[in-house]
DNA sequence: CGAGTCATTGATCTGTCTCAATATTAGTGG
DNA sequence: CCACTAATATTGAGACAGATCAATGACTCG
């Protein structure tokens, strides 16, 4: 249970069968939906999801501009969001695995904001955004859940102006690995190792350095006996140190 | 109508009493509430606000911790909200004028998790949170405001990253100016000339800069004819020019 | 197997930080 | 009203973390 992230394992094709798009026989369903339902109101949350999409690696599953109408629960694979300025720089916002829940920045002007795009092979589930007005509505622990998940950004984001603002490039390294392998043990994966699913451009993006930071900055850990690094595998081998090194609360 | 921001001009000393509170003939509904409801549901409308709370220059409205019981919606003065490392390091991530709501940070923990404090004299509208939960659930366009406000918070965030990440110190501080100018003139302020509430310090901490930076890129944007500035007072003499430097969506 | 993508490492450059001194303003109490 | 103090702002000189430029190496995938 505790393998390392090679998310092959759950890469069963899936069907469109009825039965199995249901939230309610979901093995993410503790990591997307609120818990404290019983089996009848489970059924009526099944609506909150019309159907479920592939998408390839490389692929968008929205792009900047386009109409908002649904978030998406990831049931597989990997994502980044990222913002582009007018002359091209280019910034991811964040990298979102299996049970997390991505658009909510369509919401404000019923356009997306930002690109989403695979990191690798993945299956959402599309969740109209009427549908979880509409439920929100009828169930309060929803509605609470809902907004919870969009605070939870709000708080996390404040997190990452937090390293931008003020940390150097071996405390945002240190909290970026922290957080990522601590958010793949909350989903039965190991909790030293892991593989990176994205390139050091991208990892430099998110934390505001240079690939060449990234890559050296991994180097300079690796000689020092914190963790051990081969390409995109990392495994982690002194977390203390690691957790020492950015004096940051692992938020969320 | 398009005075400068010495927001003195609103310092009505308000009484508590009960028509007054009312958001129904609150003069920034249209900038902290939707629109469209009729003379019957804007009474409804006016149990969102419990009361409201004088907050002294200077002041926590809240602190990092507390418990999360509101969101405020602010009638006058102008916050800033901050994060702390536990080295304590700060960094601001925002800054708040009236008509804007602060507190979103609380609802994924039930705590806040993050500091807002008044820098300078401020009223705000105390709405308890469970009001606002109760009453979205009542009426869809308050839950679709409510789902935008957070959203655009998370979009303004995702800006910030951009900032942060990507842009040199001129481009960080012409975008600053430019976003505040207009978020003044929306209400009713000059587009041109602007008092700043913070200090170099409070600046530089929210774009990630040090105070002696941002001194030094005033003094240059001055040089350079763009703006003229005088301590605190700041008159946009070249917005074109601002505008330029900041190659970014002056987001929302 | 080969082409393209991605990662590593070195040398040098630069934007911002740091340290420091001074100037200006706001606030306080006599 | 002024003197005094603390807070804030400006400006300079030098230091440094990370960027940039460049070359090589390793892996991936058709």
């Amino acid at each position: 249970m505790t393998d390392i992230n090679t998310s092959k394992t759950t890469a069963t094709t899936i069907t469109s069968d009825k039965f199995k798009v249901a939230c309610s026989n979901c093995n993410l369903r503790e990591l997307c939906l609120p818990m404290g339902f019983n089996a009848e109101e489970m059924l009526r949350l099944d609506e909150i999801v019309a159907t479920r999409k592939q998408v390839k690696q490389g692929q968008h599953l929205f792009t900047n501009g386009d109409p908002f109408t649904s978030l998406y629960a990831i049931r597989t694979g990997f994502f980044k969001t990222c913002v582009a300025s007018e002359d091209g720089r280019e910034q991811v916002t964040g990298f979102q695995m299996a049970g997390e829940i991505i658009g909510l920045d369509g919401i404000v002007t019923d356009h997306h904001n930002c690109d989403a795009v695979a990191l690798e092979d993945a299956e959402v589930c599309i969740m109209p955004f009427s549908n979880v007005e509409h439920l929100s509505r009828e169930f309060p622990v929803l509605q609470r859940h809902v907004h919870k998940i969009m605070s939870r950004e709000i708080v996390r984001e404040n997190g990452m102006m937090m390293m931008l603002g003020n940390m150097r490039a071996e405390e945002r390294l240190a909290a970026f690995l922290l957080n990522l392998v601590q958010r793949l043990h909350a989903r039965g994966f190991s909790q030293s190792e892991l593989i990176l699913r994205m390139t050091r451009e991208e990892i430099g993006s998110y934390l505001g350095l240079k690939l060449e930071t990234i890559s050296r900055t991994f180097s300079k850990f690796s000689e020092d006996g914190i963790i051990e690094v081969k390409q995109r595998y990392v495994r982690i081998l002194d977390a203390d140190q690691l957790k020492q090194l950015c004096n940051l609360q692992t938020s969320i």
